[in-house]
DNA sequence: GTGGTCTAGACCACT
DNA sequence: GTGGTCTAGACCACC
């Protein structure tokens, strides 16, 4: 199964991002394995109806963020996954973006504990399998 | 103490959108009485150092949401709290919500588990009954 | 034809509700095809000698309506129609517009039966069909 | 039945302007006969529990409209209702606010049938006697 | 005093 | 090129 993406248009996040975050939700979920190479610019660009330059930057991000590593002649490969974020950083931007989350749910007339069951059923679809290896505290906490 | 806002810049998160949200968690937490009106434009604005016009972007957002109400000459207050959105409205945004969550917190290197424990301990601190019209003061913590 | 939009200055609605409405009306009424983009911010600006963000809010406000999605970096389109407001804030808002146009009728000195007869000949006029895919102009080209 | 006025807060129109159209309605519905005065400004303001200033207001551009007329020492009375706009005005002023009802009532999903139905019952609730007697085009002047 | 609108001009991110 | 955001400063209507 060679990675399948999809991108959705009219979105708030921009196409690069949803291809950056796509391609590492599924590296970190360990839908790729390091020996499969991802699609190519040109290949995905034209599979999703998008601009060639549009993949590239997303790739670049990706590369930038230590998440894929470019073999030259070979095509992008995921790399062994390292945080490169510190961790107030990280902590930061997790509660920002929870706290969007939170607000969003409140407005939207969500219980506390309905907003978590969204998130809880979400993420068990998003990571079928076990193969979640990194750990950024220490803790199973 | 008359509702204390703060906005940190120079995150993705644009400032009006960082007002608005800090808002609704606010008023929907009941810690805004009816009666009492927000803080005004420009004091606000002064508050913040930040321009009017993007506080008053905020508070329009606010208003076409249903959060809080104009009241011209007067000031803008909470309105009463009511589902504006249909339902199929409504899970459409709270699933954009939740996707935007769980790809941030996959790149930053969160399990699946410990995204849905950052919520559900924030949702915790966030409602500390489920009574509207709760004391945020004396606390039933 | 490109859509032409028109505005006129000191009429009592705003300049940004003006392009709201009549947006509206043209994406509902099915004058615009769902490939086409929409007049970009700058040019809608040029054309009707005003501030691009007054454009910008316009389009704007149609956005969180739904009527309209911005693709960035390419240009604002008509999004596909749902509904997005729950049945009371429906019934809510509707009654909000028939107050207004029953009072400014009756100001103005018109009868109950003419009010309804100018929306009856207005409506008329403006749906010429019941499918949003009519062809407007007449080919099926 | 001494005429009661209602004004709703949180509404995009003033309250002065609420009372303005409120008035204004109920004259030409002929619910205030000629020799019955209108609450008096004080009384007005204290029983809508808004400020003194804002029924003043309303009240003046009411005598301005030729509404209504101050009778000294005896208190406000409707007058003989006179046409105040040029003829193409109240067209223009009517044919603008019909514009609005018919884009909010597209946009909100209404048929044009359901927006003239809508108008209809209204006008029908507004107006149960028949005591209309402006004609705007033809003038029983 | 309050909010609402508009203009002018700037900078950024995305395609 | 596109839209999105922010600043600065102005004017208006309302209370």
């Amino acid at each position: 199964m060679p990675l399948t993406l999809s991108i959705q248009t009219g979105s708030t996040v921009s196409i690069y991002r949803q291809i950056v975050e796509q391609v590492c939700a599924a590296a970190l979920a360990g839908r790729l394995r390091e020996d499969e190479p991802l699609p190519s610019v040109r290949g995905l660009a034209e599979q999703l109806v998008i601009n060639p330059n549009t993949v590239s930057r997303a790739y670049g991000e990706l590369v930038r963020e230590g998440v894929i590593e470019a073999r030259p002649g070979r095509g992008m490969f995921v790399s062994r996954r390292r945080q490169i974020y510190s961790a107030p950083e990280r902590a930061r931007r997790m509660e920002q973006a929870v706290t969007s989350l939170i607000s969003e749910g409140f407005l939207l007339g969500f219980t506390p504990d309905q907003i978590v069951e969204e998130v809880a059923s979400r993420t068990r679809a998003h990571a079928p399998s076990k193969a979640i290896r990194s750990n950024p505290k220490g803790g199973s906490r």
